[in-house]
DNA sequence: ACCTGAACACCGTTCAAGT
DNA sequence: ACCTGAACACCGTTCAAGT
């Protein structure tokens, strides 16, 4: 077998943004939010903190660059080429899907609005948007309620599973403090809250999730339906 | 007139728990997310950091009594008795004016999912959307539904604002810069986001959000209008 | 019983010194 | 040119010592 050309000499395990961005993830899983530290990230590429400064600014930019990692990992994963409202949904499942995986993705996405990892999404989302006839005037603030959305459910797993880190509580049991807690309102003052506590244990937050898209989707059909009609460019 | 009986005599400035929430929103309003110390706090209490600790367990827990005295007090001011569909659109609203007034009011929301905040503000959504006719079983997932949405603009608002705080930009620089980079972007990989950019230089954040809360109502209404005439009880 | 504040165990980030 | 790691300027939280 013929050996490959001699290449530029790459030393194993060299510092470079990419590894640090891998380990950062490794961390961020294992560990959770607070897992990523410049001390536990020297250790694992054996240098010093100091180093990490030559390849990355700033924490920020680490934490987005890690999430934008697997957003766009997530999103090379859903199928292209499906109508518009079921490629909406494909992709809000996919998100949702990664930020469980991963859930510090969910306050990553958070800190940074303008930044890759949104502009990916929102880019993804707003083409099949389009194809649902929503008004040109309209499209950004229609995207943007769909993201804000997805970030506001991504955040609040991303709280749900730190509690349930730090607490050490599993999820069924947290469900249930928290039920019963809030069937323990004062019936005057929290009649619905506590009408809703039994659906809270029972609850899928994935259907749930979905549920969401479906009630933005049929507004946006509503909105669409009602609106003089479109001359398509054909 | 008579003096007034007497009463326990009160120290003039004594800690309380209520004074430290009253000085905690003081400083978070004054500067930002990361001006909640314990040390700044002792010194405008002129106690040691020790002591907050007797009434308080936690920084978490001081920054969710915090977020929930605004939130308390904004739900105070929304007038009741409105019309279902207008009762939500003006607690929405109210919120996202609280936010703006307190960013930091958007990222305290998101760290406390079951708690007193976020069951305030789920019980008075939950009652107007009773009365719009959703079906009892799907009553969390619609609630919830608008729960995440409202966070989602809170956490962003709250993240916008923070990022100007750090970099000591004003809001319509910062849009302009986002939306330059917006403008540059690949034009085959992101032409949505490309197009969309100039909305985003000349968007209100206020309008969109309450388009949010439409595309949702209109959603909930087309449920609602679709499925089996509900058995008033009368 | 309650306050005090030094001390502990961490952070992110910098920068002189090394190679 | 790049790495190294001690040092700096902070954190939240605790706890012996005071009153």
């Amino acid at each position: 077998m013929p050996k490959p050309p001699v290449r530029t000499p790459r030393r194993e395990n060299s510092l470079s943004r990419e590894r640090i961005i891998d380990v950062a993830i490794e961390l961020l899983d294992a560990r959770g939010e607070g897992g990523l530290t410049f001390r536990a990230l020297a250790e694992r590429l054996a240098t010093g903190p100091g180093a990490i400064y030559g390849h990355i600014t700033d924490k920020s930019d680490l934490l987005t660059a890690a999430c934008d990692a697997i957003v766009a990992r997530t999103l090379d994963q859903v199928p292209a080429g499906e109508a518009p409202a079921d490629a909406i949904r494909a992709i809000a499942l996919g998100m949702f899907d990664a930020i469980d995986a991963h859930p510090w993705v969910g306050s990553a996405l958070s800190t940074a609005p303008g930044d890759l990892p949104v502009i990916r999404l929102m880019e993804r989302l707003g083409q099949p948007l389009r194809e649902l006839g929503v008004a040109t005037q309209a499209q950004w603030s229609t995207v943007s309620v769909l993201l804000s959305y997805i970030l506001g459910v991504a955040v609040q797993n991303a709280a749900n599973a730190q509690f349930a880190r730090a607490t050490e509580t599993d999820r069924s049991t947290y469900l249930g403090a928290v039920a019963a807690a809030w069937s323990s309102l004062d019936a005057a003052a929290y009649p619905f809250t506590r009408d809703v506590a039994p659906q809270l244990l029972a609850h899928d937050d994935r259907a749930d999730f979905l549920a969401g898209v479906d009630l933005f989707l049929k507004g946006v059909a509503a909105t669409a339906a009602s609106r003089p009609v479109p001359t398509a460019s054909r």
